[in-house]
This record gives C-alpha cells, sequence and structure tokens, in this order.
DNA sequence: CATTTTGTTCATTTTATATTGAACTAAATG
DNA sequence: CATTTAGTTCAATATAAAATGAACAAAATG
C-alpha cells in the first residue's frame, strides 16, 4: 500500500495492470509486430513507452507487462538497434530510461534498414549466382531459365529503388 | 529405370532430386516466404512452379519438394487464394496443373488485398475505440492520450493511402 | 572493498506454428 | 456400381521461435 518505494523514496510504478487505453495500444502494437515478423514483446514494449507519457526505466517496463528479465533486456536492445526507442537520462536516477520514438519516417527507416535491406541484399548476390548457372544450363531449358532469372532480376531492382522512395513518401 | 511410367504411359518426375538452379530459387522464395511471414513450404511450392517451364500437377510438386498430401494442399490452396498460381488444364490428364503467376503487379495486389488490407481495416476500428476511450480519460493524462491516438491515427491515414500507391509504383 | 543495484547472457522450457499422414469425400473409370 | 484416382480435412506430432530465470558481469554505493 506504500505510495513511496522505503529504499529510493520515488513513487512505486503507477499500477501492475494497464487501463484500458494502454491495453488497446499494447494490442496494436502486439498485432503490428506480428505482421512484421517481430516478436509479440517486442510490440508490448514499444507500445508501452509509446502511450506513456513519461520515460519508463527497464523495471517498470518489466513490471507492469509481466515480462522475464531476458525478454525484457532483448527486447529493448532490439528496439535500440533500429531505432524505435532511446535512452534518456533521468537525475537522481542511476538507471537507464527509455522513451519511444515516435516519428513514423525514423521508424520506418531504422527498420528498413535493420531488416529489409540485409535481405534485398542476399538477394541481390543470390540472383547473381543464378545467373551464372542459367547461363551453363544443358540445351533446352536454358532460354526458360535465363528469362526467369531476368524476371527475378527486375524484381530486386523495383525493390531496390523502391525502398528509399517509401521512406520518401512515409516523410512527407 | 523405367522412362514411362507403367500405369500411365506418361514419362515419370523428371528428377525427384533438384538440380542446382532450382534449388537455388526455391530458397529465394522460402526465405521471401519467410519475410513475409509465411510458410516455408508456401515458398517452396511456388520457387518450384516459378522456375519449372511445363505446369506441375499435385503429385510432382509432392514428390519433388518431399511434401506430405496435407503440406500441398494447403499451400497449392494458400497461393490460389492470393492468386500467386493458377490452375491449367492439361488435355489428357485428369489431375489439375499448376503454374506460377509471374507478374509482380498481380503478386503485390494480391498479397496486399490478403494479408496486409485486413490488417489496416482492424487497426482503423482499434484507433477508432481508442479515441473515445482517450476522450474519457480522467484530467492530467488526457492530453497527452489524445495526441498519441492522434498520431496513431495520422500513421494509419498515411497506410491507407499509400499501399494503392505502392500497387500503382510496382506496375510501371 | 563488501554489498547492492542494474542489467546481460544463455541453457532450458514454453508456446505457437507448420507439417504429417490416416481417414475421408468426390469424381472418374471401366 | 465396384474400384481406382485425386485431393481435402484435421487430430496428432514435430519444429522453430520466443520467454523464462538462474548464473553472471559491471558499475555504483556506502
Amino acid at each position: 500500500m506504500a505510495a513511496l518505494s522505503r529504499t529510493t523514496g520515488k513513487p512505486t510504478a503507477p499500477e501492475p495492470g494497464l487501463n484500458e487505453l494502454e491495453h488497446e495500444v499494447i494490442e496494436f502494437f502486439v498485432r503490428l509486430a506480428d505482421l512484421l515478423g517481430q516478436p509479440r514483446s517486442i510490440g508490448e514494449i514499444y507500445g508501452l513507452l509509446f502511450i506513456t507519457e513519461e520515460s519508463l526505466a527497464f523495471d517498470d517496463i518489466m513490471t507492469r507487462l509481466n515480462l522475464s528479465k531476458g525478454a525484457t533486456s532483448q527486447g529493448l536492445r532490439q528496439l535500440k538497434t533500429f531505432s524505435a526507442i532511446r535512452t534518456v537520462y533521468v537525475p537522481g536516477d542511476r538507471r537507464d530510461h527509455y522513451e519511444a520514438e515516435v516519428e513514423l519516417k525514423k521508424l520506418a527507416t531504422g527498420f528498413i534498414k535493420e531488416h529489409l535491406q540485409p535481405h534485398l541484399d542476399t538477394g541481390a548476390a543470390r540472383v547473381t549466382r543464378m545467373e551464372q548457372m542459367a547461363a551453363r544450363m544443358p540445351g533446352p531449358g536454358r532460354r526458360h531459365a535465363q528469362s526467369r532469372v531476368v524476371k527475378l532480376k527486375n524484381w530486386q531492382n523495383k525493390g531496390r529503388k523502391f525502398l528509399p522512395f517509401v521512406v520518401k513518401l512515409i516523410g512527407g
């Protein structure tokens, strides 16, 4: 029942439970995470930070979402790698605090760089290999094989032109 | 070693194994499937149909990819629902035959309609609910809550304008 | 410098998802 | 109309991915 922590003198975490809006927002981001092939804990953490006004410490996040230390640690790390959250300094508290990056352009750019671009790159390497394979195929099937590889290469090129464009479009 | 099936008189499946190009192409699509959150069998089936010149029957696909009946059946069904493959009629064979749709625009459109659009739609409903929740929040946090919901709504709108544009862009 | 706080790592467990395959339906064949 | 062929369905199983939590490291505190 104490409203202040005995050790720190700071207010304890607002509530272990989530209010209805927090719940709805977090669910939204859990679905989005799933759509993007990310673990649900990523969506939970980002969602909580997105809707919370104050920055939150590791422990707050873990407690309010009922996550394990491991999941919290890895989730925060992952979110940092694509700049979806940032750490902020809170005077008088030695723990790191986190807040959400809410600018769509930055989020999209970070995610693309981290998760989409690498696939495009390895894809390009694959297509190059395919071209060589197709070129040294025995007679009858070669024409068709080569035409399909060209098709893939075109897709690849469209993707390459496309991604930067997406970012620009989202920004404006 | 017979080159013709004893029962049907038709040539047997070209090879149970895959040549190096087939292998590479299929791996490409398996990765893509994974990126898009689809089961690997979907990628395998599409990849095989993409690189194969002739249309293939259910049984060919199952045999060459070492898939179970169930996975083959469900994979083909799923690929049909977003128009990534189509059935073609082969005279003198009562089995359905399949071939890949290789036009990127059609693939993208089908996939978006089937897998992305629904998320946007339920997302919109969620945001509407959030607006109501935010509006009836107790004093101090309401301003912030509402501003965040507005942000989400803007994202949503961008997404809605964005998808059709993507399709157009991919087409040309 | 012993102790507490803060967070990370990673082997194990859990959970979610995809795959399998036997039982089934429906249609064609003879 | 009995039998074979073609394909679907779905309960059981296998697989892959994420979450857990105990052991650990690093830094701050007193």
